[in-house]
RNA sequence: CGGGACAUGGCUCAGCUUGGUAGAGCGCUUCGCUUGGGACGAAGAGGUCGCAGGUUCAAAUCCUGCUGUCCCGACCA
């Protein structure tokens, strides 16, 4: 299906392949659920690596590294971790021609290896994190969004009391509300996951949930609450100010490479991906008009000097002057794969000392563009699309987030279409996720964390106004 | 894991019902002509038809199994 059809047709599924494959991003792999993260894909991953890399240390992380293998017992350690997670394993049985004397799973995260060495370590270590790739194995698989191996960082923090550990979740939590809202264009809701919801192994468990531009949840980033669980199961202990050893409390948030995947259903148009500047492998790409067998020397010299100025600025640019490729596929080419800006300088513009100037986010084309001055509007330019995509991601989900008061009006909203977000009052009863799954293929993304109705709203299940109910958003999810 | 669809040059797909020497468009190579949004003409290269079996004188085509992708469920980040 094209790209075009498929947006149109509502059809997510088959655009977030067909953008992915056409943009270059990722290809299929021989081996079942896992794909080929190709450069220009990997570059927003180095970019939002990048920008993350500094926020977690800029928070007092320290970056490790551990091993792919975890012995299958250590999983075994935490009862609620391996009956959430050992489904989903692969399984190390064979090596060096034998089978193993202790079978090993390759991670599906790091909890379990992380706490054996936090044990040795509690008192030099205890704020970590590792940018590694994980594996589960997955039932059915989509790119970028779920594939059984896919690249993440983990955070793994240890804290004297609960207190200072449920503190560190928060704080997690909200930088990657920073990450999502100011680099990835994506606005977020964090709250916290209900009971049926939560991280293996974990109390409780606080994620991001962005919305897809077919009305789709998407769960961007998790940062959990582990109590003493794993402490207890691993026996990290550290003594306190009472000279008493007692067992430490933990915290671990991730993100991954699903967020490639959140920017690709988050922000497309028919034409194809949609890059916010900041995680843009090319902010800018120029493309100088070239005239077979003609000399174009001025051209090219004023399109690589353009190139020069806005290297030296720290933009990223590419300058595309292959001559054997005419500039209406090289357009068709770099809106399919989102770049932010386009430049384009011929023989004509170099006379008029002006250029061309295109915004893939509105799809506008400015002619007769000054070059005087045209740095610095480039640079501007590059802030207005970031903080316009955000504006027009905001302004999506507020149209598609609707107020509930009982499941009676949760038809309209899930049934219809435009799907979305739906917002209403809780009181717990897990008959309601029984319901939403059944008859609406529907869940509780989460109970917000900045609730925003009022204290008199009835409970979408029981009718009822209670203090003891919770604000939740309802939602289908991927 | 259940139901459905699909798998044919680099890409998009036709051909399969009714078995008989593998096709088109795009792309690629060369030449000519063009050149500010996917130009045109001519010549040419390129495929063990997803994999493994079976039926047949003969299989892209019919049958069986497997693998992968997509869709709908279940499950899960």
């Amino acid at each position: 299906m094209s790209i075009d059809n498929a947006v149109k047709e509502n059809n997510a599924e088959s655009l977030l392949s067909d953008i992915a494959i056409t943009a270059e991003l990722a290809d299929y792999s021989p081996v079942k659920g896992c794909m080929v993260i190709r450069p220009y894909g990997y570059a927003i991953w180095e970019n939002i690596q990048r920008i993350l890399d500094k926020m977690i240390k800029d928070t007092g992380h320290e970056n490790a590294y551990f091993p792919l293998l975890v012995p299958e017992s250590f999983l075994q350690k935490e009862a609620e971790h391996v009956e959430g997670f050992a489904p989903e394993c692969a399984v190390v049985t064979h090596a060096g021609g034998k089978e193993l004397s202790e079978r090993y799973v390759i991670r599906p995260t790091s909890e379990t290896i992380i706490n054996h060495m936090f044990s040795k370590w509690i008192n030099s270590y205890r704020k970590l994190n590792q940018w590694a790739n994980v594996m589960r194995w997955e039932m059915r698989t989509r790119l970028f969004l779920r594939t059984s191996e896919f690249l993440w960082q983990e955070g793994h923090t240890c804290h004297a009391t609960h207190e200072e550990s449920k503190e560190e979740v928060i704080k997690m939590i909200h930088v990657y509300e920073d990450l999502l809202h100011n680099y990835l264009a994506l606005p977020i809701h964090i709250g916290e996951k209900t009971e049926s919801e939560r991280f293996a192994g974990a109390v409780s468990t606080f994620s991001i949930e962005a919305l897809m531009r077919d009305g789709k949840a998407l769960q961007a980033g998790t940062s959990h609450d582990l109590g003493q669980n794993f402490a207890k199961a691993f026996d990290t202990t550290f003594t306190d100010s009472e000279n008493k050893l007692v067992h430490v409390w933990q915290t671990s948030w991730g993100v991954s490479t699903r967020l490639i995947g959140a920017v690709i259903m988050g922000h497309h148009d028919e034409v194809g991906l949609i890059l916010p500047p900041k995680i843009a492998p090319y902010q800018v790409v120029i493309i100088p008009i070239l005239k077979k067998n003609l000399d174009n020397t001025k051209v090219l010299n004023q399109a690589k000097l353009f190139h020069k100025e806005l290297t030296d600025l720290g933009l990223r640019v590419k300058l595309d002057d292959r001559e054997q490729i005419s500039q209406g596929i090289k357009f068709n080419e770099y809106e399919q794969k989102g770049v932010p800006l386009r430049l384009v300088i011929g023989e004509r513009d170099l006379e008029n000392g002006c250029v061309e100037l295109h915004r893939r986010d509105i799809r506008s084309k400015e002619k007769d563009i000054q070059i005087a001055g045209l740095i610095e509007r480039i640079v501007r330019l590059l802030d207005e699309i970031q903080s316009g995509l955000f504006t027009r991601a905001l302004e999506y989900r507020k149209e598609n987030t609707k107020i509930v008061k009982n499941i009676a009006e949760l038809d309209s909203v899930l049934d219809s279409k435009s799907l979305g977000f739906a917002r209403a009052m809780w009181n717990g009863d897990v008959e309601l996720e029984r319901i939403l799954k059944e008859k609406f293929s529907a869940s509780i993304r989460c109970m917000p964390l900045r609730p925003e109705l009022p204290s008199d709203h009835p409970c979408i299940i029981s009718g009822t106004v209670s203090p003891q109910n919770r604000e939740i958003l309802i939602a289908k999810a991927y």
